[in-house]
DNA sequence: CCTACCGATCGGTAGG
DNA sequence: CCTACCGATCGGTAGG
Protein backbone atom coordinates (compact mmCIF):
# COMPACT_ATOMS: atom_id res chain seq x y z
CA UNK A 1 0.00 0.00 0.00
CA UNK A 2 3.09 2.33 0.35
CA UNK A 3 6.13 2.03 -1.00
CA UNK A 4 9.50 1.39 1.65
CA UNK A 5 11.48 4.42 2.48
CA UNK A 6 9.49 7.86 2.82
CA UNK A 7 11.23 11.37 2.05
CA UNK A 8 12.84 11.56 5.38
CA UNK A 9 16.48 10.85 6.24
CA UNK A 10 17.50 8.34 3.55
CA UNK A 11 20.55 6.88 4.60
CA UNK A 12 21.01 5.04 1.34
CA UNK A 13 24.34 4.69 0.31
CA UNK A 14 25.78 8.09 0.93
CA UNK A 15 24.75 7.44 4.55
CA UNK A 16 26.72 4.42 4.68
CA UNK A 17 29.80 6.09 2.87
CA UNK A 18 29.18 8.27 5.80
CA UNK A 19 29.65 5.80 8.42
CA UNK A 20 33.31 4.30 6.47
CA UNK A 21 34.74 7.50 5.77
CA UNK A 22 33.22 10.13 6.78
CA UNK A 23 31.35 13.74 5.23
CA UNK A 24 33.71 14.01 2.22
CA UNK A 25 33.57 10.53 0.89
CA UNK A 26 29.64 10.70 1.45
CA UNK A 27 29.50 13.92 -0.85
CA UNK A 28 31.14 11.74 -3.47
CA UNK A 29 29.46 8.93 -3.39
CA UNK A 30 26.14 11.32 -3.23
CA UNK A 31 26.80 12.94 -6.91
CA UNK A 32 27.35 9.34 -7.73
CA UNK A 33 24.08 7.66 -6.82
CA UNK A 34 21.83 11.20 -6.81
CA UNK A 35 22.55 13.91 -9.34
CA UNK A 36 19.49 14.60 -11.62
CA UNK A 37 20.73 15.56 -14.78
CA UNK A 38 17.87 17.92 -15.94
CA UNK A 39 18.80 19.77 -12.82
CA UNK A 40 22.45 20.10 -13.40
CA UNK A 41 21.45 21.18 -16.74
CA UNK A 42 18.44 23.68 -15.99
CA UNK A 43 19.62 24.95 -12.87
CA UNK A 44 23.61 25.40 -13.73
CA UNK A 45 25.58 26.65 -10.46
CA UNK A 46 23.08 27.72 -7.98
CA UNK A 47 20.69 24.52 -8.12
CA UNK A 48 23.94 22.11 -7.99
CA UNK A 49 24.99 24.39 -4.82
CA UNK A 50 21.71 24.12 -3.40
CA UNK A 51 20.97 20.68 -3.51
CA UNK A 52 24.46 20.30 -1.83
CA UNK A 53 23.43 22.66 0.92
CA UNK A 54 20.43 20.16 1.48
CA UNK A 55 22.10 17.09 1.32
CA UNK A 56 24.68 18.22 3.70
CA UNK A 57 21.76 19.21 5.90
CA UNK A 58 20.90 15.41 5.67
CA UNK A 59 23.55 14.14 6.57
CA UNK A 60 23.91 16.18 9.98
CA UNK A 61 20.87 15.49 10.85
CA UNK A 62 21.48 11.79 10.33
CA UNK A 63 24.56 11.65 12.39
CA UNK A 64 22.86 13.97 15.41
CA UNK A 65 19.73 10.94 15.03
CA UNK A 66 22.18 7.91 15.72
CA UNK A 67 23.43 9.63 18.34
CA UNK A 68 20.28 11.20 19.91
CA UNK A 69 19.00 7.44 19.77
CA UNK A 70 21.64 6.07 21.12
CA UNK A 71 22.35 8.36 24.31
CA UNK A 72 19.61 10.99 24.17
CA UNK A 73 20.01 14.24 22.90
CA UNK A 74 21.18 15.65 26.17
CA UNK A 75 24.15 13.14 26.50
CA UNK A 76 24.84 13.96 23.01
CA UNK A 77 27.50 16.78 22.63
CA UNK A 78 28.00 18.59 18.94
CA UNK A 79 31.42 17.60 19.08
CA UNK A 80 30.19 14.03 19.25
CA UNK A 81 28.37 15.06 16.12
CA UNK A 82 31.00 16.83 14.25
CA UNK A 83 33.22 14.21 15.22
CA UNK A 84 30.56 11.32 13.75
CA UNK A 85 31.18 13.52 10.21
CA UNK A 86 34.86 13.77 10.75
CA UNK A 87 34.19 17.61 10.94
CA UNK A 88 34.33 20.04 13.67
CA UNK A 89 31.39 21.59 15.87
CA UNK A 90 31.85 25.40 13.93
CA UNK A 91 31.04 23.66 10.60
CA UNK A 92 27.27 22.26 11.96
CA UNK A 93 26.71 25.98 12.61
CA UNK A 94 26.49 26.86 9.28
CA UNK A 95 23.56 25.35 9.40
CA UNK A 96 21.75 25.18 12.17
CA UNK A 97 21.75 28.12 14.57
CA UNK A 98 21.97 25.88 17.51
CA UNK A 99 21.26 22.18 19.23
CA UNK A 100 18.19 22.44 19.54
CA UNK A 101 17.38 23.30 15.98
CA UNK A 102 18.54 20.06 15.18
CA UNK A 103 16.10 18.20 17.18
CA UNK A 104 13.37 20.80 15.77
CA UNK A 105 14.62 19.58 12.30
CA UNK A 106 13.92 16.31 13.15
CA UNK A 107 10.54 16.42 14.39
CA UNK A 108 9.62 18.78 11.30
CA UNK A 109 10.76 16.32 8.92
CA UNK A 110 8.39 12.97 10.19
CA UNK A 111 5.59 15.20 11.26
CA UNK A 112 5.19 16.96 7.85
CA UNK A 113 5.80 13.19 5.99
CA UNK A 114 3.51 10.98 8.67
CA UNK A 115 0.72 12.96 8.81
CA UNK A 116 0.03 13.26 5.38
CA UNK A 117 -0.09 10.43 4.68
CA UNK A 118 -2.09 8.68 7.63
CA UNK A 119 -5.34 11.46 7.22
CA UNK A 120 -4.75 10.84 3.54
CA UNK A 121 -5.38 6.56 4.47
CA UNK A 122 -8.34 7.52 7.21
CA UNK A 123 -10.04 10.23 4.98
CA UNK A 124 -10.19 8.61 1.40
CA UNK A 125 -13.96 8.93 0.48
CA UNK A 126 -13.25 5.63 -0.85
CA UNK A 127 -13.56 2.27 0.89
CA UNK A 128 -15.20 1.34 3.88
CA UNK A 129 -14.17 2.26 7.42
CA UNK A 130 -12.38 -1.47 7.12
CA UNK A 131 -10.71 -0.62 4.66
CA UNK A 132 -9.61 2.88 4.90
CA UNK A 133 -8.30 1.61 8.80
CA UNK A 134 -6.27 -0.87 7.40
CA UNK A 135 -4.83 1.60 5.10
CA UNK A 136 -3.93 3.58 7.93
CA UNK A 137 -2.53 0.92 10.07
CA UNK A 138 -0.28 -0.10 7.24
CA UNK A 139 0.88 3.89 6.99
CA UNK A 140 1.06 3.81 10.57
CA UNK A 141 3.05 0.34 11.21
CA UNK A 142 5.35 1.40 8.54
CA UNK A 143 6.31 4.71 9.73
CA UNK A 144 7.47 3.44 13.52
CA UNK A 145 9.17 0.95 12.24
CA UNK A 146 10.91 2.32 9.50
CA UNK A 147 11.57 5.46 11.05
CA UNK A 148 11.94 3.47 13.84
CA UNK A 149 15.33 5.48 15.61
CA UNK A 150 13.38 8.59 15.15
CA UNK A 151 9.83 7.71 16.34
CA UNK A 152 11.99 6.93 19.69
CA UNK A 153 13.94 10.16 19.56
CA UNK A 154 10.02 11.71 18.69
CA UNK A 155 8.75 9.71 22.03
CA UNK A 156 11.61 10.52 24.59
CA UNK A 157 13.10 13.82 23.95
CA UNK A 158 9.60 15.87 23.07
CA UNK A 159 9.87 17.71 26.63
CA UNK A 160 13.62 18.88 25.04
CA UNK A 161 11.71 21.17 22.72
CA UNK A 162 10.73 25.11 23.16
CA UNK A 163 6.97 25.61 25.16
CA UNK A 164 5.51 26.60 21.69
CA UNK A 165 6.47 23.41 19.58
CA UNK A 166 5.50 21.32 22.84
CA UNK A 167 2.18 22.72 22.88
CA UNK A 168 2.16 22.36 18.80
CA UNK A 169 2.97 18.62 18.78
CA UNK A 170 0.21 17.94 21.15
CA UNK A 171 -2.28 20.12 19.30
CA UNK A 172 -1.50 17.73 16.29
CA UNK A 173 -1.47 14.71 18.02
CA UNK A 174 -4.85 15.44 19.69
CA UNK A 175 -6.16 16.06 15.94
CA UNK A 176 -4.55 12.63 15.45
CA UNK A 177 -6.62 11.17 18.35
CA UNK A 178 -9.48 12.45 17.12
CA UNK A 179 -9.30 11.99 13.31
CA UNK A 180 -8.57 7.92 14.31
CA UNK A 181 -11.67 8.28 16.58
CA UNK A 182 -13.76 9.48 14.30
CA UNK A 183 -13.00 6.82 11.74
CA UNK A 184 -14.16 3.98 14.48
CA UNK A 185 -17.26 6.18 15.28
CA UNK A 186 -18.24 6.07 11.52
CA UNK A 187 -17.29 2.04 11.82
CA UNK A 188 -19.96 1.88 14.48
CA UNK A 189 -22.37 3.75 12.79
CA UNK A 190 -22.55 1.28 9.70
CA UNK A 191 -22.62 -1.75 11.92
CA UNK A 192 -19.24 -2.24 10.97
CA UNK A 193 -17.34 -2.00 14.39
CA UNK A 194 -18.11 -2.54 17.90
CA UNK A 195 -16.86 -0.75 20.33
CA UNK A 196 -18.24 0.57 23.76
CA UNK A 197 -15.74 3.88 23.62
CA UNK A 198 -14.21 5.15 20.57
CA UNK A 199 -11.63 7.12 21.88
CA UNK A 200 -10.41 4.56 24.17
CA UNK A 201 -10.10 2.00 21.46
CA UNK A 202 -8.24 4.68 19.08
CA UNK A 203 -5.95 5.55 21.80
CA UNK A 204 -5.36 1.39 22.54
CA UNK A 205 -4.61 1.35 19.12
CA UNK A 206 -2.20 4.14 19.04
CA UNK A 207 -0.52 2.49 22.18
CA UNK A 208 -0.10 -1.26 20.36
CA UNK A 209 1.54 0.68 17.37
CA UNK A 210 3.79 3.18 19.02
CA UNK A 211 5.13 0.14 21.42
CA UNK A 212 6.51 -1.27 18.58
CA UNK A 213 9.60 0.26 18.31
CA UNK A 214 10.62 -0.84 21.71
CA UNK A 215 10.48 -4.29 20.40
CA UNK A 216 10.47 -4.85 16.83
CA UNK A 217 13.83 -5.22 15.03
CA UNK A 218 13.82 -5.81 11.08
CA UNK A 219 16.80 -8.22 11.69
CA UNK A 220 14.15 -10.37 13.68
CA UNK A 221 11.70 -12.93 13.50
CA UNK A 222 8.81 -10.95 11.74
CA UNK A 223 9.47 -9.30 8.43
CA UNK A 224 7.64 -5.80 7.95
CA UNK A 225 4.46 -7.24 5.98
CA UNK A 226 3.81 -9.71 8.57
CA UNK A 227 3.94 -7.34 11.34
CA UNK A 228 1.73 -4.91 9.58
CA UNK A 229 -0.41 -7.71 8.96
CA UNK A 230 -0.66 -8.68 12.67
CA UNK A 231 -1.29 -5.30 13.59
CA UNK A 232 -3.76 -4.94 10.91
CA UNK A 233 -5.41 -7.81 12.28
CA UNK A 234 -5.51 -6.99 15.64
CA UNK A 235 -6.79 -3.30 15.09
CA UNK A 236 -9.50 -5.63 13.54
CA UNK A 237 -10.27 -6.56 17.07
CA UNK A 238 -10.08 -3.93 18.82
CA UNK A 239 -12.67 -1.93 17.00
CA UNK A 240 -14.81 -5.31 16.62
CA UNK A 241 -15.27 -5.59 13.37
CA UNK A 242 -17.51 -7.74 11.97
CA UNK A 243 -17.81 -8.60 7.94
CA UNK A 244 -21.53 -6.93 6.96
CA UNK A 245 -21.68 -9.76 4.29
CA UNK A 246 -21.62 -12.35 6.89
CA UNK A 247 -23.88 -11.11 9.60
CA UNK A 248 -27.10 -11.91 10.57
CA UNK A 249 -29.12 -9.77 13.03
CA UNK A 250 -30.56 -10.86 16.15
CA UNK A 251 -32.96 -7.95 18.34
CA UNK A 252 -30.82 -5.19 16.19
CA UNK A 253 -27.51 -6.65 17.42
CA UNK A 254 -24.72 -7.58 14.74
CA UNK A 255 -24.11 -11.13 15.83
CA UNK A 256 -20.09 -11.96 14.73
CA UNK A 257 -19.53 -14.89 12.57
CA UNK A 258 -16.20 -14.89 11.15
CA UNK A 259 -12.91 -13.89 13.23
CA UNK A 260 -11.44 -10.73 12.12
CA UNK A 261 -7.89 -11.47 11.37
CA UNK A 262 -8.72 -15.00 9.95
CA UNK A 263 -6.95 -13.25 6.39
CA UNK A 264 -3.86 -12.25 7.73
CA UNK A 265 -2.99 -15.34 10.52
CA UNK B 1 -9.08 -6.72 42.83
CA UNK B 2 -6.20 -4.79 44.54
CA UNK B 3 -6.12 -1.88 46.60
CA UNK B 4 -5.80 1.26 45.79
CA UNK B 5 -2.25 2.93 46.65
CA UNK B 6 0.74 0.36 46.50
CA UNK B 7 3.96 0.86 49.09
CA UNK B 8 5.07 2.79 46.70
CA UNK B 9 5.79 7.16 46.98
CA UNK B 10 2.75 7.54 49.24
CA UNK B 11 1.95 10.99 48.69
CA UNK B 12 -0.37 11.66 51.55
CA UNK B 13 -0.74 14.00 54.21
CA UNK B 14 2.54 14.07 54.53
CA UNK B 15 3.25 15.17 50.50
CA UNK B 16 0.77 17.50 51.00
CA UNK B 17 2.47 19.54 53.78
CA UNK B 18 5.16 19.29 51.80
CA UNK B 19 4.23 20.91 48.84
CA UNK B 20 2.73 23.71 51.31
CA UNK B 21 5.52 24.21 53.84
CA UNK B 22 8.26 22.07 52.99
CA UNK B 23 10.23 19.71 55.15
CA UNK B 24 9.86 20.54 58.05
CA UNK B 25 6.16 20.69 58.17
CA UNK B 26 6.02 17.65 56.12
CA UNK B 27 7.84 15.75 59.21
CA UNK B 28 5.41 16.99 61.88
CA UNK B 29 2.48 16.06 59.39
CA UNK B 30 4.20 12.61 59.23
CA UNK B 31 4.91 12.21 63.43
CA UNK B 32 0.38 13.24 63.10
CA UNK B 33 -0.42 10.47 60.64
CA UNK B 34 1.95 7.97 60.39
CA UNK B 35 3.49 7.14 64.24
CA UNK B 36 3.51 3.23 64.87
CA UNK B 37 2.80 2.89 68.81
CA UNK B 38 4.13 -0.57 68.99
CA UNK B 39 7.52 0.46 67.04
CA UNK B 40 8.00 3.49 69.62
CA UNK B 41 7.77 1.48 72.65
CA UNK B 42 9.73 -1.44 71.24
CA UNK B 43 12.55 0.35 69.67
CA UNK B 44 12.69 3.70 71.18
CA UNK B 45 15.20 6.09 70.50
CA UNK B 46 17.10 4.27 67.33
CA UNK B 47 13.98 3.07 65.78
CA UNK B 48 12.43 6.40 65.37
CA UNK B 49 15.38 7.87 63.83
CA UNK B 50 15.11 5.13 61.60
CA UNK B 51 11.60 5.87 60.72
CA UNK B 52 12.54 9.46 60.20
CA UNK B 53 15.65 8.88 58.26
CA UNK B 54 13.55 6.76 55.30
CA UNK B 55 10.31 9.23 55.42
CA UNK B 56 13.43 12.13 54.77
CA UNK B 57 14.33 9.35 51.66
CA UNK B 58 10.55 9.39 50.36
CA UNK B 59 10.38 12.88 50.96
CA UNK B 60 13.07 14.16 48.82
CA UNK B 61 12.74 10.54 46.14
CA UNK B 62 9.11 12.57 45.96
CA UNK B 63 10.43 15.75 45.22
CA UNK B 64 12.57 14.59 42.79
CA UNK B 65 9.75 12.59 40.95
CA UNK B 66 7.36 15.69 40.44
CA UNK B 67 10.54 17.68 38.89
CA UNK B 68 11.67 14.97 36.43
CA UNK B 69 8.65 14.48 35.47
CA UNK B 70 8.07 17.63 34.55
CA UNK B 71 11.41 18.42 33.68
CA UNK B 72 13.34 15.45 32.93
CA UNK B 73 16.27 13.90 34.65
CA UNK B 74 18.89 16.07 33.16
CA UNK B 75 16.85 19.43 33.07
CA UNK B 76 16.47 18.80 36.84
CA UNK B 77 18.94 20.07 39.06
CA UNK B 78 19.82 19.32 42.52
CA UNK B 79 19.80 22.57 43.53
CA UNK B 80 15.80 22.28 42.11
CA UNK B 81 14.72 19.86 44.45
CA UNK B 82 16.54 20.56 47.35
CA UNK B 83 14.49 24.01 46.73
CA UNK B 84 11.48 22.18 46.71
CA UNK B 85 11.74 20.78 49.76
CA UNK B 86 13.50 24.00 51.47
CA UNK B 87 16.59 23.05 51.78
CA UNK B 88 19.93 23.08 50.17
CA UNK B 89 21.46 20.83 47.82
CA UNK B 90 23.98 19.05 50.65
CA UNK B 91 21.41 17.69 52.55
CA UNK B 92 20.48 15.70 49.98
CA UNK B 93 23.81 13.90 49.82
CA UNK B 94 23.79 13.17 53.14
CA UNK B 95 20.62 10.65 52.01
CA UNK B 96 21.88 9.58 48.08
CA UNK B 97 24.90 9.64 46.86
CA UNK B 98 24.71 11.02 43.56
CA UNK B 99 21.95 12.72 41.41
CA UNK B 100 22.41 9.54 39.69
CA UNK B 101 21.08 7.43 43.04
CA UNK B 102 17.94 9.01 42.99
CA UNK B 103 16.84 8.58 39.67
CA UNK B 104 17.70 3.97 40.55
CA UNK B 105 15.61 4.44 43.83
CA UNK B 106 12.61 5.52 41.98
CA UNK B 107 13.41 2.60 39.72
CA UNK B 108 13.52 0.39 42.35
CA UNK B 109 10.59 1.30 43.97
CA UNK B 110 8.62 0.83 41.30
CA UNK B 111 10.07 -2.26 39.50
CA UNK B 112 10.38 -4.65 43.11
CA UNK B 113 6.11 -3.63 43.16
CA UNK B 114 5.10 -3.85 40.48
CA UNK B 115 6.59 -7.32 39.29
CA UNK B 116 5.38 -8.86 42.28
CA UNK B 117 1.99 -8.24 41.83
CA UNK B 118 1.89 -8.46 38.34
CA UNK B 119 3.53 -12.11 38.34
CA UNK B 120 1.01 -13.09 40.99
CA UNK B 121 -2.03 -12.59 38.92
CA UNK B 122 -0.26 -14.23 36.16
CA UNK B 123 0.49 -17.02 37.67
CA UNK B 124 -2.03 -17.78 40.15
CA UNK B 125 -3.01 -21.64 39.49
CA UNK B 126 -6.76 -20.88 40.77
CA UNK B 127 -8.36 -19.54 37.77
CA UNK B 128 -8.62 -19.69 34.38
CA UNK B 129 -6.71 -18.17 31.52
CA UNK B 130 -8.92 -15.46 31.25
CA UNK B 131 -9.50 -15.25 34.78
CA UNK B 132 -5.41 -14.81 34.96
CA UNK B 133 -5.27 -12.23 32.44
CA UNK B 134 -8.49 -9.91 33.98
CA UNK B 135 -6.57 -9.97 36.81
CA UNK B 136 -3.36 -9.60 35.50
CA UNK B 137 -4.72 -6.28 33.48
CA UNK B 138 -6.47 -5.07 36.95
CA UNK B 139 -2.77 -4.89 38.56
CA UNK B 140 -0.96 -3.57 34.83
CA UNK B 141 -3.69 -1.17 34.36
CA UNK B 142 -3.76 0.61 37.75
CA UNK B 143 0.02 0.46 38.22
CA UNK B 144 0.01 2.88 34.97
CA UNK B 145 -2.23 5.16 36.47
CA UNK B 146 -1.52 5.21 39.59
CA UNK B 147 2.15 6.01 39.55
CA UNK B 148 1.71 7.69 36.22
CA UNK B 149 4.41 10.20 37.22
CA UNK B 150 6.79 7.67 37.70
CA UNK B 151 5.69 5.54 34.81
CA UNK B 152 6.51 8.44 32.77
CA UNK B 153 9.76 8.97 34.45
CA UNK B 154 10.71 5.04 33.68
CA UNK B 155 9.75 5.39 29.95
CA UNK B 156 11.80 8.10 29.24
CA UNK B 157 15.06 8.20 31.65
CA UNK B 158 15.74 4.63 31.52
CA UNK B 159 18.70 5.94 29.40
CA UNK B 160 20.21 7.78 32.20
CA UNK B 161 20.92 4.57 34.14
CA UNK B 162 24.46 2.82 34.26
CA UNK B 163 24.68 0.03 31.32
CA UNK B 164 24.56 -2.36 34.33
CA UNK B 165 20.98 -1.39 35.44
CA UNK B 166 20.20 -0.86 32.02
CA UNK B 167 20.90 -4.86 31.10
CA UNK B 168 19.19 -5.90 34.22
CA UNK B 169 15.60 -3.74 33.08
CA UNK B 170 16.14 -5.55 29.73
CA UNK B 171 16.15 -8.46 31.17
CA UNK B 172 13.49 -7.79 33.54
CA UNK B 173 11.18 -6.28 30.94
CA UNK B 174 11.90 -9.38 29.31
CA UNK B 175 10.96 -11.73 31.65
CA UNK B 176 7.50 -10.08 31.62
CA UNK B 177 6.73 -10.07 28.23
CA UNK B 178 7.82 -13.96 28.23
CA UNK B 179 5.35 -14.78 31.49
CA UNK B 180 2.17 -12.95 29.41
CA UNK B 181 3.00 -14.55 26.30
CA UNK B 182 2.85 -17.68 28.19
CA UNK B 183 -0.37 -17.06 30.00
CA UNK B 184 -2.01 -16.29 25.95
CA UNK B 185 -0.41 -19.62 25.34
CA UNK B 186 -2.05 -21.40 28.04
CA UNK B 187 -5.35 -19.32 27.02
CA UNK B 188 -4.59 -20.90 23.24
CA UNK B 189 -4.11 -24.52 24.16
CA UNK B 190 -6.83 -24.69 26.64
CA UNK B 191 -9.61 -23.19 23.60
CA UNK B 192 -9.93 -20.12 25.23
CA UNK B 193 -7.54 -17.78 23.37
CA UNK B 194 -7.58 -17.25 19.76
CA UNK B 195 -3.92 -15.91 18.41
CA UNK B 196 -1.43 -16.32 15.71
CA UNK B 197 0.96 -15.19 17.60
CA UNK B 198 0.93 -15.04 21.43
CA UNK B 199 4.39 -12.76 21.38
CA UNK B 200 3.20 -10.12 19.24
CA UNK B 201 -0.25 -10.24 20.86
CA UNK B 202 1.40 -9.99 24.66
CA UNK B 203 3.39 -7.03 23.28
CA UNK B 204 0.29 -5.07 22.02
CA UNK B 205 -1.42 -5.91 25.10
CA UNK B 206 1.69 -4.00 27.37
CA UNK B 207 1.89 -1.21 24.53
CA UNK B 208 -2.02 -0.44 24.75
CA UNK B 209 -1.72 -0.08 28.79
CA UNK B 210 1.29 1.06 28.53
CA UNK B 211 0.30 4.50 26.71
CA UNK B 212 -2.12 5.09 29.10
CA UNK B 213 0.41 7.21 30.80
CA UNK B 214 0.35 9.72 27.58
CA UNK B 215 -3.48 10.41 27.76
CA UNK B 216 -5.29 8.96 31.01
CA UNK B 217 -5.81 11.73 34.15
CA UNK B 218 -7.64 10.39 36.84
CA UNK B 219 -9.23 14.33 36.87
CA UNK B 220 -10.70 13.21 32.93
CA UNK B 221 -13.92 11.81 31.83
CA UNK B 222 -13.24 8.18 32.72
CA UNK B 223 -12.49 6.86 36.05
CA UNK B 224 -10.06 4.53 37.27
CA UNK B 225 -12.66 1.45 37.48
CA UNK B 226 -13.87 2.51 33.86
CA UNK B 227 -10.65 2.60 32.34
CA UNK B 228 -9.42 -0.64 34.13
CA UNK B 229 -12.97 -2.22 32.31
CA UNK B 230 -12.40 -1.00 29.06
CA UNK B 231 -8.69 -2.11 29.13
CA UNK B 232 -9.96 -5.54 30.20
CA UNK B 233 -12.12 -5.82 27.42
CA UNK B 234 -9.88 -4.67 25.20
CA UNK B 235 -7.26 -7.40 25.84
CA UNK B 236 -9.83 -10.29 25.75
CA UNK B 237 -10.69 -9.02 22.42
CA UNK B 238 -6.49 -8.81 21.21
CA UNK B 239 -6.57 -12.51 22.79
CA UNK B 240 -9.61 -13.35 20.99
CA UNK B 241 -11.78 -15.01 23.67
CA UNK B 242 -14.51 -16.77 23.82
CA UNK B 243 -16.56 -18.40 26.39
CA UNK B 244 -15.91 -21.95 26.58
CA UNK B 245 -19.50 -22.30 28.05
CA UNK B 246 -21.25 -20.98 24.83
CA UNK B 247 -19.32 -22.36 21.81
CA UNK B 248 -19.78 -24.66 19.70
CA UNK B 249 -17.54 -26.31 17.41
CA UNK B 250 -17.23 -25.99 13.79
CA UNK B 251 -14.93 -28.20 11.98
CA UNK B 252 -12.48 -28.59 15.15
CA UNK B 253 -12.06 -24.78 15.53
CA UNK B 254 -14.18 -22.60 18.19
CA UNK B 255 -16.66 -20.13 16.87
CA UNK B 256 -17.01 -17.09 18.98
CA UNK B 257 -20.66 -16.40 20.03
CA UNK B 258 -20.36 -13.86 22.25
CA UNK B 259 -18.65 -10.32 22.36
CA UNK B 260 -15.23 -10.45 24.40
CA UNK B 261 -16.13 -7.23 25.89
CA UNK B 262 -20.34 -7.57 27.05
CA UNK B 263 -19.80 -7.73 30.31
CA UNK B 264 -17.39 -4.82 30.76
CA UNK B 265 -18.89 -2.01 28.03
C1' DC C 1 22.16 21.06 57.91
C1' DC C 2 24.26 25.42 55.51
C1' DT C 3 27.79 28.72 53.17
C1' DA C 4 30.87 28.93 49.90
C1' DC C 5 33.40 27.02 46.60
C1' DC C 6 35.82 23.98 43.04
C1' DG C 7 36.24 21.75 38.57
C1' DA C 8 34.56 19.70 34.56
C1' DT C 9 31.61 19.93 30.74
C1' DC C 10 29.77 21.91 26.76
C1' DG C 11 27.02 25.17 23.82
C1' DG C 12 28.29 28.75 21.23
C1' DT C 13 31.52 32.25 18.79
C1' DA C 14 35.65 35.24 17.21
C1' DG C 15 38.77 35.44 13.90
C1' DG C 16 41.04 33.81 10.28
C1' DC D 1 35.84 25.02 7.33
C1' DC D 2 39.18 25.03 11.57
C1' DT D 3 41.82 26.67 15.95
C1' DA D 4 41.21 28.46 20.03
C1' DC D 5 38.58 30.29 23.28
C1' DC D 6 34.76 32.23 26.39
C1' DG D 7 31.09 31.85 29.79
C1' DA D 8 27.45 29.66 32.04
C1' DT D 9 25.78 25.76 34.33
C1' DC D 10 25.82 22.33 37.72
C1' DG D 11 27.26 18.03 40.20
C1' DG D 12 29.72 17.42 44.02
C1' DT D 13 32.48 18.68 48.43
C1' DA D 14 35.21 21.15 52.28
C1' DG D 15 34.61 22.93 56.43
C1' DG D 16 32.08 24.34 59.95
Amino acid sequence: MEKPGGPVLRIGAAGRALQRGGMKKALVASRDGRTDPATLVLGAEVSAKTQIKEYKEQLILSAAANLFYEKGFQKTTLDEIAAALNMTKPFIYTYFKSKDALLEALFDMVYSDFFGKAYAALNSRLGSPRARLEAFMDVFVRSNIQQHKITGILLEEEKNLSADRIAEIRRQQHEFDQRLTQLISEGVEVGEFNVADAAVCSLAISGMVRWTHRWYRRSGRLSEEELCAHMRGLALRLVGWSDPSTLTRTRGRPLRRTFPDRGHL
